[in-house]
DNA sequence: ACACTCGAGTTCAATGACCGAACTCAATGC
DNA sequence: GCATTGAGTTCGGTCATTGAACTCGAGTGT
């Protein structure tokens, strides 16, 4: 594993970025709070190399951030869902997503806390409640007026709003 | 620059994921809040090739998250410092390191809301007055009776308890 | 039963990134 | 004047990433 950790760093950083900090993983995740579960579809979304997506889901699994599950509908293939500790990295995720939207692009999609149908903040609090919900209580929708970029058949499927978590259907 | 960015992905992540997402990045910024300027510091505390660090600072200059002057001390010489939008990154940061301190290891750190001198919880927010303050408002210090893995010079000036953002002298 | 397709990978050669060691160069320190 | 130290750059070797081609097994159509 050389080259990917951080063994002499005496910091929870260093080892969360063994875990996450690798390329594409952070995108990964941040299709796995989509709803995508596929390997196909994350191919789809991502552009990323099968090889590489092969062995960021396998880290992933072995990390326990994903669970690798066999799915209902088709023998022989897996659903990879995110476990507990990894729907933990919500607030990491969207703390970087609101920077780049503040610094780099305006963001591409609202958040908005189901029970109280209010945007959350850069800092993820509902802007009425004062809350910081968890991943399954968020609703997340494009924003408007915005041409889309890509047509891959997940890209389509995730402008429809949704509850975080809740699989994809494609 | 094919490999280190994710030019079709429409997303304020992949935005964010260019500046900070390549390796030894947020270990950089790390130190940086923890007040190290100097090449040779980062270079001592992080043990990263120095080719690497020089293209890591670089990067992170042209991207407007450090600013380079001139060390007034030292002709010659630079101190690298967090801009305004790089001291935005704080709350990314501390996500990630709440997520490592509860999930890997616990961390090694305490962080403070220096008015209240209370700590904060791991969604950064003071545990007495409820806010969360950006990086100028916070002290760390080592959590007690941790036996310190690293013995360089910004290691141990770093075991003082100091507000982030605080020049380190070594 | 048979060929076909499609999802989910694995294998492979080429390219790019990262590594550590050695080198440069300017500014102190003695 | 000479050695040292800080701040890099250069360089050969190693490791990771890439896209294309290949494999394998489960359904599907006929």
């Amino acid at each position: 594993m050389l080259g990917k950790d951080y063994a002499d760093q005496d910091c929870a950083l260093a080892r969360a970025l063994e875990v996450v900090g690798e390329r594409w993983t952070l995108l990964i995740l941040r299709d796995a709070f989509y709803g995508v579960r596929r390997f196909n579809d994350f191919q789809a979304h991502l552009d990323i190399p099968k090889a590489v997506l092969s062995d960021r889901l396998s880290a992933l699994v072995v990390e326990g951030v994903l669970d690798r599950v066999p799915d209902p509908d088709h023998g022989g293939r897996h659903l990879y869902e995110l476990t507990e500790s990894g729907r933990e990295l919500w607030p990491a995720l969207h703390a970087l997503m609101s920077w780049g939207g503040r610094h780099r692009a305006t963001n591409s999609r609202l958040f908005v806390h189901a029970p109280c149908d209010a945007v959350l903040d850069d800092e993820g609090r509902c802007s009425r409640c004062g809350l910081t919900p968890g991943p399954d209580e968020i609703l997340t929708r494009p924003r408007e007026g915005r041409r889309p970029r890509r047509s891959d058949p997940v890209a389509i499927a995730l402008r429809a709003p949704h509850h975080l978590l809740e699989p994809l259907d494609t």
